[in-house]
DNA sequence: TCTCCCGGTTAATGCCGGGTTAACGGTTTA
DNA sequence: TAAACCGTTAACCCGGCATTAACCGGGAGA
């Protein structure tokens, strides 16, 4: 789910505009003029702007060059009927991301807000447990500097089970979480777990994945005895 | 201090622009007509023409094709009386990168100058990572002082890896900076790729580039064991 | 004690996708 | 007009990976 600020001050457009997101599962606040979207930047997270350039009381530019100001660093697309050079270069130089020029396809807006989102999702977060790092962006796993080689469903899996640790997860949440909907014969997760055990002692990784009937998954520190 | 030339027939004009713009820190040289605006923009080096379209012995627009013939990049402001549409699409197809409709507001054209001119200066800077130098203006790639030689979309291409560096960048976005919404079949990038790892290694460029799925190409220096 | 269930283990299979190479067509240059 | 360069495409190789199937072994229940 993306959470997006959309200003505009055509109603008209900015209904269908708002509409149409949802069905892509993006929510909008709206704001139809320059101050109304500076407060709601300032009071608020959003992962994507889409600023028009033609606004009453502040214009999307001026918009802009203040939110980069207030350090505010969301990604800005800019929304113009002006197809002018001129408009993209100072556009850009305010520290727009994107740009777009009426009329568009409202494919090409879910196209671009998406592509957005996602490079700015994929910043750096990393889960860590017990010496085991995973690096959510770069796709790594490492332990005590060393990295440790997953593929990508290995990676997805380790995740969940990351995420959960010390708690355990379901097998079937832990599925769906890692497959989505459409899950393959259950063979299929075995043979990642196994791998991916393999992987964690080869690594000497100080931990274990345990599995319980009717509990779940749970990546644990091994027990000495 | 932005340095200008003006090329405009007109002389109370030409004055008054250039008094203008010195307030603003601009010095302005001045031709009145073609043949002389050529001869100034081959012995020197300004960092913004404004340009008048009609001129004597030759026009602007014949100004603007012979320079960038002569391979000045120089940023050129096309200055027209003629509101028509039609000036602004062969303008921007000899090569100006602005246009302004006579008459003009001051304030707009020293926007645009600065706005030019700033773009310029940073769009002039090089690239350089692990001794090996990527020249914007030029568009020469060099290690060690030896130029490599590179096809303009492998310059392209360079130029994105090493503007992530040593970050991955996706391959979706890579495409998409280098060919725009309509990408060829995705085998040109294998290729393209393919002589770009080559040129490295002929060169003996300690760098590699690297691909993960999932994440994408990583310009990185190469692991020595 | 036998057997069924279910997770663990291992090996085999097929696919997907990047890497490599050669060839074709268009454009530029000598 | 021939040669060189460049972008693209097609064809093939190859490795990694997900998936499947087959088998093993322990625990629960009859």
């Amino acid at each position: 789910m993306i959470k997006l600020l959309l200003v505009e001050d055509d109603l008209d457009l900015a209904g269908n505009v708002m509409d149409y997101l949802e069905l892509e599962d993006i929510v909008s606040d709206h704001a139809s003029n320059g101050v109304a979207a500076l407060q709601l930047l300032a009071d608020n997270r959003y992962q994507v702007v889409v600023l028009d350039i033609n606004l009453p009381r502040l214009d999307g530019l001026q918009v802009c060059a203040r939110a980069r100001e207030q350090g505010n660093d969301t990604p800005i697309i800019m929304l113009t009927a002006r197809d002018q050079l001129q408009d993209k270069i100072t556009g850009f130089e305010q520290g727009a991301d994107d740009y777009l020029v009426k009329p568009f396809a409202m494919e090409e807006l879910v196209m671009r807000v998406k592509a957005l989102a996602k490079r700015r999702s994929a910043q750096n977060k990393q889960l860590a447990v017990a010496g085991m790092v995973l690096d959510l962006s770069g796709k790594t796993v490492s332990f005590n500097g060393t990295e440790l080689h997953c593929s990508p469903t290995g990676f997805k899996l380790l995740e969940q089970l990351m995420r959960a640790s010390p708690n355990p997860i379901d097998r079937d949440e832990l599925v769906e979480r890692v497959w989505g909907e459409e899950s393959p014969d259950s063979n299929s997760l075995k043979v990642h777990m196994h791998k991916l055990r393999k992987a964690l002692s080869t690594a000497s990784v100080p931990l274990e994945i345990n599995f319980k009937t009717q509990v779940g998954f749970s990546l644990s520190p091994v027990q000495e005895l």
